[in-house]
DNA sequence: TATTGACCTAAAGTTAGGTTTAGGTTGTAC
DNA sequence: GTACAACCTAAACCTAACTTTAGGTCAATA
């Protein structure tokens, strides 16, 4: 059992974070102490856990709510759940890939002001084409750009 | 010279945000004709080729348009922009090892419901650890608990 | 000449995900 | 018995990045 405290430095979350969560259906066992001070117990940890899995992966606190109600109705949604993170799955993949792209022109962008401060002016370089361009910064450049 | 509904179209982005954009400073070049309207050049087109690189990266609207200011100060800015574009590669590492980590937890729920969905309950499995996890899997697992 | 479509502005509204504030309770330490 | 830390609530506030609204201009078309 922890208290939100604990809780709050075990993951790095200020209380209100926890408080917040908690008001919006995140926590479906909560359990309180008879003054109304919240139990914390290792399925609210574990539901912490996954909350900030879902999250990352870019998912909205509400759509997080209906997977825990998904949760608390038990075996009759497993298929559900399992479908919603082959979907997470996808999404991260996508995600994966549009940041390489970014990562790409980023890449490119290095490149030229590097050339630009060896040179200490941009006045002979192009935005998007220069023959001194090393090909996989040439290629990167074009993938970038769809 | 573009209009900025064919800008809008070309980019699939909306035409009040175009137009937020420019009330925010990040066309620092964009003309006008007499009567008002926007006149889009190739300079505008490459700039909001930057302004979405540096979105998806990370970057928020002011501190892309501090970035714009820097572009219209010339060679003397070279080497900010520069290292603003060398920290903005390491951001990007940063989040595809984040991103990574997360995908690693997705994987493992996965193959967390793959199973329970075979048996058709969640009954005879822990959230944390399994004997019939298979390795790469529990390594992930670890992985994305720091 | 009237209508249409593409543009313009300023200002108000929206959304998600918190964060802050103000005021109150509880349980232990001195 | 009082001071303190750690908890509680409801409600107001905040921020970024748009989006919507309301009202207006302008040029070409029917």
């Amino acid at each position: 059992m922890y208290s939100i405290g604990q809780v709050s430095k075990m993951f790095d979350l200020p209380i209100p974070t926890l408080r917040y969560y908690d008001k919006e259906g995140l926590f479906r066992d909560l359990e309180r102490e008879p003054s109304g001070i919240r139990k914390f117990n290792d399925q609210s940890i574990e539901a912490l856990r996954v909350i900030e899995c879902l999250k990352k992966s870019g998912m909205q606190i509400k759509e997080i709510r209906e997977f825990m109600d998904w949760c608390a109705q038990g075996d009759a949604t497993l298929e559900k759940r399992k479908q919603m993170f082959y979907h997470q799955r996808q999404q991260i993949q996508k995600q994966m890939e549009e940041l390489q792209k970014t990562l790409d022109m980023v890449e490119y962008k290095c490149w030229y002001y590097d050339t630009a401060c060896e040179e200490g002016t941009e006045k002979n370089l192009r935005h998007d084409f220069d023959s001194r361009m090393p090909d996989p910064i040439r290629d990167c450049y074009r993938n970038a750009h769809r």
